[in-house]
DNA sequence: ATTTAAAAAATTGTATACACTATTAGCCGA
DNA sequence: TCGGCTAATAGTGTATACAATTTTTTAAAT
């Protein structure tokens, strides 16, 4: 299963956005999915020219990509510095949770009164992808296709505006799972998925909102958010 | 009153977004501020070269402020052909509102449970300001104003995420109503802030939200969003 | 007069060159 | 050996040059 190829998230963020897409739309993508996929940590520093042998191209084109991933987030650009991948602060961490909570808790209900049986099954196809890159610990796997519920979801309303910007929050929330290495289990995120689902086919708005929120507020719990506060010497000595 | 300076809305959105802030920052705002003010209509051609000649500055500058323009979708990009300000459909003017509500809605009711005397009289200020520019009939004063009301509530969250978010879509929202020339009178608009800000006063989230919701719904309705369908002859001769 | 074709002009897309800033290396003095 | 100063290096910020594409103009033909 899973024929499609497998890059919804990614592709949703980099295609299509701005006009000269081609070749600086590739850079953007690259750098996004290597962050996406842990390749690129947290306060790396992109260096223009690096970037531009790499994919044969001038500083000129690499810079627009870079001031596009400023935009969406994931980079940071010090100025006379260069730039950096984005290291998003608890603060911001809890404040995209918290948008996110607000727009996808809409999002589900306001979907339960125009969804079809169609895309509920649509929506069944993708959890067993989920299930199954789940079962057989495909773990870039599962963090995509986890993520990518949550923008699917948004397509699903024909709301592209939504979409869109639901799509810019997943992709820094993936930044965020990666700097506070999340204890969130997978098999509980995906267990979640498939409750609210259920609420979907039932068109039960309310409770899937709810479980949105609560499943939103579970991930983001189980994020390492909380100050390491005071205990200096279990942050000092190595932890082994 | 409204000591301050006028540009909340706009700066917002152009500050201190991305790094080589300065120069081609200046242009965002100016290019913003144009087309919120309704100077640069929509669908205008945007030449590189006039732009660079106006603020003295080479064309790589303006481009970067281009692109940022267009992430903003206060401008298209076609490839080869050019920047023009955009043209928002009414499918894109029905998403954006439909966000908003979804955002704002849920915004004030979560205000509610946070908000302090000190800002209500904030918001209580700036209500005096509109009603003051919609007194003096300053009608690109009160455009501004009535915009920054939700700019200013957003921002009293403290979520600068949703700020942001929000800020953006405002924009836009100003862009759609140029291009589908509102009929909903600023008085009428500014009444509803009043009572959203007394519900919001009186702690009353639900009732904040739904007033939110209305107000929203009401400002969509008088957007000329409708197909003006079929009546060739109204679309044919002149209106006068 | 209108349409088509071709050439000229103007405009965008990309690369490169240069100026300016930050970082690093080396050196001197303590 | 360490700290601070200066020079060299590397890297970013902006402008300019050139190639490629589009638009406009011009001219011819129907």
């Amino acid at each position: 299963m899973s024929a499609r190829p497998p890059l919804t998230l990614v592709a949703s963020l980099g295609a299509g956005r701005t006009a000269p897409a081609s070749a600086s739309a590739r850079i953007v993508e690259s750098v996004t999915a290597a962050i996406i996929e842990r390749r690129l940590m947290p306060g790396t520093k992109l260096s223009e020219q690096k970037i531009a042998d790499i994919f044969h191209v001038s500083r000129t084109l690499v810079r627009q990509a870079l001031n596009q991933l400023s935009r969406d987030r994931l980079v940071t650009l010090e100025p006379a510095r260069g730039a950096f991948v984005a290291t998003p602060s608890v603060a911001e961490a809890r404040q995209v949770f918290q948008v996110r909570t607000m727009l996808e808790a809409a999002m589900v209900r306001s979907l339960c009164a125009q969804i079809t049986d169609r895309q509920i099954a649509e929506l069944r196809a993708h959890l067993r992808d989920e299930a199954a890159a789940v079962a057989r610990t495909d773990v870039p796997g599962r963090t995509r296709l986890l993520a990518d519920f949550h923008v699917v979801l948004a397509r699903l309303g024909g709301n592209e505006v939504l979409a869109q910007l639901l799509a810019d929050l997943l992709s820094r929330s993936s930044l965020i799972a990666l700097m506070y290495q999340s204890s969130h289990s997978a098999l509980h995120s995906q267990l979640e998925h498939e409750r609210i689902v259920d609420a979907l086919e039932q068109r039960d708005g309310d409770a899937a909102a709810a479980l949105m929120e609560r499943h939103l507020a579970a991930v983001e719990q189980n994020l390492h958010l909380d100050p390491h506060t005071a205990d200096l010497s279990a942050a000092l000595l190595p932890t082994y």
